[in-house]
DNA sequence: ATGGTCGTACAACGA
């Protein structure tokens, strides 16, 4: 069996229907991962979705903030939408195929503008989630598992355009990337992104700010694919949507993709 | 060094 997955941070599922429905259409994955939904669950436009084939969804929502929703034309249940860091956001769930892989769709917190825990509590509370994430998977020691999402992080120098400038900018600290490392050591995550994608720039997000953000092109990677030990080798083809970013309306992220073959 | 743009929801705040 083969499918194939796309994460997508949609900043406002509501206000980005149409692109979302046109992604279904001209892309057609079989599961799509969403992160900032802002949206409660209830006001997500499922009837939209199900009418192109998506009709299984597992969500966690809240209103106006964050939020994570898996939309999938194969059968998905909810195997467990967590907490970490106790900040009682919609940043985590959990849904389970019925060949038996498990999907993690994660939003991680992005951390506001200082990278100094005593200075900004956003930077400890994004650190404090990832060391939560770090010793959950630790734990639980996760099996035939996908870890993706907005995970705020872009870990290596070709995941950003100017490495040396953003040392000190939140997503790209050494404090991060060190936190980023400890969560895949410590549930057998494995970059499939980079697998597929070895050499060279790669981003999924350019800022709303830039006055022209294909041609500055000041991108970062903070959208990840990981898949566990026992699974990465079923991974392929992945890609970034660049085109996304250029679409009407379009959100801050590109949606990343693959295949896996299991 | 600063300011630049979005979405939510109607004033800031978060990103």
């Amino acid at each position: 069996m083969s499918f194939t997955l796309a994460t997508w941070n949609i900043n406002s599922v509501r206000l980005r229907e149409p692109i979302v429905c046109k992604l279904l259409q001209e892309e057609a994955p079989d599961v799509l991962c969403l992160q900032e939904c802002k949206s409660p669950v209830e006001l997500i436009p499922m009837e939209a979705f199900a009418a192109l084939g998506y009709t299984h969804m597992v969500a966690r929502g809240q209103k106006g903030y964050n939020g994570v929703a898996i939309l999938s034309k194969l059968p998905i249940k909810e195997v467990g939408a967590e907490d970490f860091a106790s900040l009682g956001h919609a940043r985590h769930i959990a849904g389970q195929l019925e060949n038996g892989v498990t999907i993690h769709n994660f939003y991680v917190p992005a951390g506001g503008d200082v990278p100094d825990r005593e200075k900004n509590e956003k930077f400890g509370q994004k650190l404090d989630y990832l060391t939560e994430m770090r010793d959950w998977f630790k734990a639980s020691s996760p099996k035939k598992s996908i870890l993706v999402g907005d995970l705020n992080i872009a870990p290596l120098e070709e995941d950003v355009w100017d490495h040396k400038k953003l040392l000190k900018i939140v997503s790209h600290t050494p404090i991060e990337v060190e936190h980023f490392n400890d969560v895949m050591a410590a549930g057998d995550w494995h970059d499939v992104t980079r697998a597929d994608i070895s050499e060279g720039k790669l981003y999924s997000w350019w800022s709303y700010r830039a006055k022209d953000w294909d041609a500055a092109d000041k991108g970062r990677r903070l959208d990840h694919v990981w898949a566990t030990g026992d699974i990465k080798a079923a991974a392929h083809s992945s890609r970034v949507l660049r085109d996304a970013r250029g679409w009407e309306k379009p959100s801050d992220h590109a949606p990343v993709f693959a295949t896996f073959d299991l």
